[in-house]
DNA sequence: AGAAAAAAGTTGACGTATCAACTAATTTAA
DNA sequence: TTAAATTAGTTGATACGTCAACTTTTTTCT
């Protein structure tokens, strides 16, 4: 999408992450998602592409997993410092964006958004059958 | 796009069509695109993409194409009659759809979210610099 | 306890979106 | 008229989104 494309550039700029490297490391440093379900959970992002965005962010050296103790189906990611700090230094800029993105809608047009978009959603999720 | 997850089976299980395959049949058929430039004004697909898809169309026997006599560098798509006779099945499975879709939304949701998506995507083509 | 079901992750496949570099043909402008 | 810029289209690369099949481990149920 467009809309994300600002998003994509400063990621990749100013971290040299990309946009769903970015969601994770995000999540992990600002919510307390441990494992790849909760992300899941969290946003709905699809296990298969989670998996392998993880796996990326390992190999770059910003997560470590260690399998769950009382559980070894899941693995704890835990971000690297190199993470923590990249992320600090990110955040900011990823805020910004974000204010200046809807500095420019008023109250209700983004609540229209959201109410219309649910109700798309809604909709959409019925079968054909019932077209 | 979930929201697009509808339309896509439609497609493939009653044209055997992709959602990009049939937004290229579907321009050539009613509007009066004649080549891969007239749908990318058109719709603001990309050039390599559209290349692809224009070609696996073709490789499918839906289009065929003829260089432009007065400009080389164009060729001119014309549809066959098994995509003539596939879109005017389909359209009327899309058309429906696409009621069914915004029927949930009343007329001041709809205008509030083009306006509101018009100003966002002004907002997201500022430059970074200027955040 | 043992079978069946569910959950966590991995992997493969396909489709979509975007960017960039490239060739060939045409237009423009010096 | 020739050099430079533009336009049409192709090809390669990378990222993202979604679905499906599969393994392993845990939970549930009888």
């Amino acid at each position: 999408m467009r809309l994300n494309a600002q998003a994509i550039r400063i990621l990749k700029r100013n971290a040299g992450l990309t946009l769903t490297q970015w969601r994770v490391i995000a999540l992990l440093a600002g919510t307390d998602c441990k494992n790849s379900s909760d992300i899941e959970r969290q946003i709905g992002m699809d296990k298969g592409q989670l998996s392998r965005t993880i796996r990326g962010l390992a190999e770059a050296g910003y997560v470590k997993f260690k399998t769950d103790a009382k559980d070894h189906r899941k693995s704890n990611l835990k971000l690297t410092a190199k993470a923590q700090k990249i992320y600090d230094q990110t955040l900011p800029l990823m805020r910004n964006r974000q204010r200046s993105l809807f500095a420019h809608l008023d109250e209700t047009e983004i609540k229209a958004i959201y109410s219309a978009l649910e109700k798309l959603e809604g909709a959409a999720q019925l079968s054909e059958d019932e077209l």
